[in-house]
Formats: C-alpha cells, sequence, structure tokens
DNA sequence: GTGAAAGCGCTAACAC
DNA sequence: GTGTTAGCGCTTTCAC
C-alpha cells in the first residue's frame, strides 16, 4: 500500500504538504498541488483512513443496529439513513441485533471499539444503562422507533399512540364493535403505544374489549396467520382485526382467505408501517403510514449535529405523525 | 477514550503486558491476568481497534455493496451475509449502489480507504477493471450474482439460466403458446442470463417469440404493472407472463386483477427470486427460487479463506442452482 | 508557502 | 514471564 510518505518523496515536497492537499487544510502552491495530485494517481494512492482515524478520533463511519434487516419495514430505514450518511461523507456499519440483548451489547461493544462516530439504533433494549454508558464517553446516539425511558440520548418516535387510535376509531367509524387486536410475542414501548392507541378508541366509544380478542401473535407472515385463525375461532367473530405491523396482517389476509373469509366484506384488516407492499397486496392493505424517510432524515439530522457541532446540551424527543391510509382491506361490517 | 496506556499504569504492569491479555496473544500468570482484566473492567476500557488496525492492518470489517437495500432479495442477503460476518467476527460496511456505477466506484474507493478486509459485491458495474484493481491491492473480494467478465475475484452465481428455462418448460408444458417476458430496464449478466434461458425453452419447443411480447419494464412493483398492462394489450393477448424477478410480478399481478384478468385462469404468472412475500400473495407466486441463505454462507466462506487463510491462486466460480416453486400463480391457459 | 517532527493507541520484536 | 520501545500512516504544531 502507498503511504503518503511515498508520495511525498516521488513529489519532492514534504509530508505535510501532501496531507494538507488530501485534506485541503492550508494553502498550498499550485505547482506543488498539481505535482502532489499528479503522483498521488500515478501511485494510486488511497489515504488510510484508519492512520488518519487515530490521528484525528474521526472514523467517518456510524453504526446502525437494527432488529432484522430482513424486515422491509428496517430495510428501508436503513437504505435511506445509508442515504443521507452517504451524502454526509459517511459509511454506514449495519447490524442485526435479531431483537436479542446479548447480541445487542454485542454490536455496541464492537462498535465503541471500532469508534465510529455515532450511532443509530432501534433499540431491543429496555435498558437505558448500555446507551447511557456510551453517551458518557461522549458517543453520540440517536434512538429511533422505540422509547427507553431514562437514556441520554436523541429519540426520534412515531406516533404510535395517535396512529392507531385512528385506526380504531376508523373501524369504530364504519360500525365495527367487536375487533380483534394482534400484537408482537414480547412489548415493547412502541408496541405498548399502540395497543394503548387502539384501547382508548374503544373505551372513548364504551366499546368493550374482550380478551379473548387480543393474541400475543408476532410480527412474521406465519405468526399473522396463525394470530387470525386463532381469533376467527371465537364466537361471535370479530369483524376486523387490527396488527401490530402490516407483514403479521398481510401473513392474516393470507389466512383469511384460505379460511374463504372474504376481506374486506366478512373482516376487515389493519396493519401498520405501510411497507412499499401494502399499496400492491390483493386487496390493497389499510394501513398506519409510518413516516420512514421523514425518520431517517431526522435521525441523520440530529445525528450529525451531535457529532460535527459536538452538541452536547438538550437531547430532544421528536415525534413524528403516523396516519392512517385507507385502502381495500376494511369496509362496513355485513349485516 | 481510556488507553491501554492508562490500563498498564493502573494494574501496575507493562503496556505488552495488556495487549497480551487483550489478545491472549502470549502467557501472562494468572496473577497479572486477572489484575489486569479487573482495571480493564473498572476503567471501562474498550481496545482502540482503530489504533491496533494501523499496526495490525486488520480492521475486522468487511464491505456489502448491494444495489439496493430496500428490495427484499438483497436485505435479505444483507442479512445472512452480516449474519456470518458477525458469527466470524467482522462488522459489515453497508453500501446502496444504487444501481449506478459512479456511486459504486465511490463506495469502492472509500471501502478501501478505510481498509477494509474485504469487499462482497453484487455490482451494478459490468466492468472488471476497477475490481480487479482492488484485488491488485491485496484487497479479497468475491462478486455476487452477478457475472462481471474478465474479473479475478471468487464469483458466486445463480442458475439463473436453467432457473428460468425450467419456468419457460413449465408453462410449455402446462400448454401456454403466447408468453411474455418482461426484463429489467437495462441487462446485465444475470438478466441477460434469464433471458436467454427463457428464450432456450421456447426454441426447444419451436415456438415463436414475438418482439411485441417481450416488454423492458424494470425491476419495481410500477414497473411490472406498467409492463403487464402494454402486453395485455397484444392481440391475441398472451396468456403468461415470465418476470425478471417477484417484486415486478407482483406488481403485474396487482394490475391484472386491476384489470379484471383472473390469475392464474386468464393469465399466468411466474416471478424470479422467491422473496418471503411469495409464499402469501392472493395467489401465492409461483416463482425461481434464489438459494439466498447458500449464496450467503458461500460468500462469507470465500472471503474468510481469503482474508484469512491469505489464498492467492485460483479463483473459484461457484453457481448455485435455482429452481421453480410452483406456487398458484400459474395453470393451464383456457379454452 | 513549506518542512520537521511529535504523537495518536496499539502490536510485536527484542531484551532480560 | 515481563518490560522497553520502535514503528504503523497519518495530522498538526511549531519553526522558518
Amino acid at each position: 500500500m502507498v503511504t503518503i510518505r511515498d508520495v511525498a518523496k516521488k513529489a519532492d515536497v514534504s509530508v505535510a504538504t501532501v496531507s494538507h492537499v488530501l485534506n485541503k487544510t492550508r494553502f498550498v502552491s499550485e505547482v506543488l498541488r498539481n505535482r502532489v495530485e499528479k503522483v498521488m494517481a500515478e501511485l494510486d494512492f488511497h489515504s488510510n483512513i484508519v492512520a488518519s482515524g487515530l490521528r484525528t478520533k474521526k472514523t467517518g463511519s456510524i453504526g446502525l443496529i437494527v432488529p432484522d434487516n430482513s424486515n422491509p419495514l428496517f430495510a428501508e430505514l436503513a437504505h435511506l439513513i445509508e442515504d443521507v450518511m452517504f451524502g454526509a461523507g459517511y459509511s454506514v456499519v449495519l447490524c442485526n441485533s435479531a431483537n436479542d440483548l446479548a447480541r445487542e451489547k454485542a454490536h455496541i461493544r464492537t462498535l465503541r471499539s471500532k469508534r465510529v462516530d455515532g450511532l443509530i439504533i432501534i433499540p431491543s433494549i429496555n435498558d437505558p444503562e448500555p446507551i447511557n454508558r456510551l453517551v458518557g464517553n461522549d458517543l453520540p446516539v440517536v434512538i429511533m422507533d422505540r422509547a427507553i425511558p431514562g437514556v441520554n440520548t436523541d429519540v426520534i418516535l412515531v406516533g404510535d399512540f395517535m396512529g392507531m387510535k385512528e385506526a380504531a376509531q376508523y373501524l369504530l367509524r364504519l360500525g365495527h364493535r367487536r375487533i380483534g387486536y394482534v400484537d408482537r410475542p414480547v412489548d415493547l414501548p412502541h408496541s405498548r403505544e399502540r395497543f394503548r392507541g387502539f384501547q382508548d378508541a374503544l373505551q372513548d366509544a364504551n366499546i368493550n374489549l374482550p380478551p379473548e380478542l387480543i393474541v400475543r401473535g408476532g410480527f412474521r407472515y406465519e405468526d399473522g396467520a396463525q394470530a387470525v385463525k386463532k381469533l376467527l375461532r371465537n364466537r361471535p367473530q370479530p369483524t376486523a382485526v387490527v396488527f401490530f405491523n402490516d407483514i403479521s396482517a398481510i401473513g392474516a389476509l393470507r389466512a383469511a382467505i384460505d379460511q374463504k373469509m372474504r376481506v374486506p366484506e366478512d373482516l376487515s384488516l389493519i396493519g401498520f408501517d405501510d411497507i412499499p407492499y401494502c399499496a400492491f397486496s390483493i386487496p390493497r392493505l389499510t394501513t398506519i403510514h409510518f413516516p420512514k424517510r421523514e425518520m431517517a432524515l431526522k435521525a441523520g439530522e440530529l445525528l450529525l449535529r451531535r457529532i460535527e457541532l459536538g452538541e452536547e446540551h438538550q437531547f430532544e424527543t421528536v415525534t413524528l405523525p403516523a396516519y392512517l391510509v385507507i385502502r381495500e382491506s376494511t369496509a362496513k361490517p355485513k349485516g
């Protein structure tokens, strides 16, 4: 690997000069600058960022921890974040936590050792301690999507409560009275909020929510399928079901059709996230829009501000509105 | 940030000893080892991998360049690769090329500057030169999914030709004679292979493939929808359409239904990739299975071999079989 | 406008 | 068994 030294020697200048043309960090006469640049090209010189990082304490990389990059929501978020960070000159190290605390902590540890300039996390952790320790060590962190009580970072949330409440209200307005709810297997702040929004809407309308209509399902296709089958075993059957996320709603849609139910005539279904596929399923899925682009942008913005302006004060918590997108999987209950 | 020096001082040993307990790279008496480890924990020491990387020329990171992490195929591949690399102690820097050559080159340049230990690329580039230059500089690279003629790396391909041929043969066996084909907007080796497989099957059966049944569409939902609408304007209409990928097939499925076509009764549809959603669409999508797990595993294996064993010889090209998965979007043509 | 040189935090050869 | 120390390839202060 060719070094700055090699370039300096061949261009007959000092390493300082080479460094300065590299970083435009002080004036270099045109003659020398041209000479240096020519030699760099000739030698196919690629500045060693590891070495410069050792001096400058900047790596030009950030860590991004998501639960599961196979999930279309997280995949899109990861993509968008990579996009804004690329624009700002940073690379992103992508880590999947698999909803596993130990793994998440391992990734945090590694990322810290690698001296990433910042961290964006969609946490599986509910414990602020490992994260607060990072911040204490001057590592800018932004938490996305899931609130962790007591965390000292910027956090960007989605209007889970209101989004889900709006969905339930819509169903109520259509005339539904027996509405099922399918949750994640283990709850986290965001899922709790969504469920609260759902409950709140029913309560406002004085609708009873019997426990048999709440199922702790999962966030995968199969989970949604299983959950809806279970709900459909109830008598009377629910006329609508709301899901923690789109994927499980789509699995449920499939299972409902398999059970000869018509959607939405016999059963209304609502998801959450508004993944691209919702607009193409048959029927198209009514869902709550998750503002992915806005979240990625905001996350990038807040992180970059901490990194580059070194802001230390006031952590911000911003909540982006989620809103209902009415498509074709919802209708009035029959009868 | 606490350094090895701080630890050494506090534990009253030399930095060498600290380094050696850190890396288990030479024997350290239990007494000292315990003392050092205790101090490390007390000071919350996190070894600076940037610094060690400068000495060892290893960063413990690899680069992964995919066209678009929002695409479920690439998202899953990225996830799987992260998984195997995590298991081997590496982080992965994820980059989206957006099918843009300039961007892909920019990423390669950055990754090289960051001295990643290896690179896995799903190239948008057709030009072996930038990649061969990397290899010339001792950066292990493996190319996935798309062949680049003349490249000096390991490459892992999928049986595009045979997979697509099998799909077409299946359609032929069902009795289809007017079969449409929807390709990517600009072809790359893998799409060319797929198309060749399709052509080959028709040719074997002495079926004519009129140009109006071939559309250069795209790989997004909307593209598939547009493409199928265009195909359906032909008279006689095709009775089946094969798509370059699942996403466009799913978009087409939606559009076909919108045009009051029944799938598969009026129109058979086949995708490619077997993304998870295919098993849940209505109807479930017949497609060609893309061996994602096997590819990720193989890519990791080959890359790690180059990185850790420093193998220099013989580049390998492995082709993983792709096979037809018959679901519900295909049937005999009516009439 | 340019160069010399110290030093970032680690590893590893060498010395004892 | 353990310690000393010379770098790894850069950046940046200080000097001219």
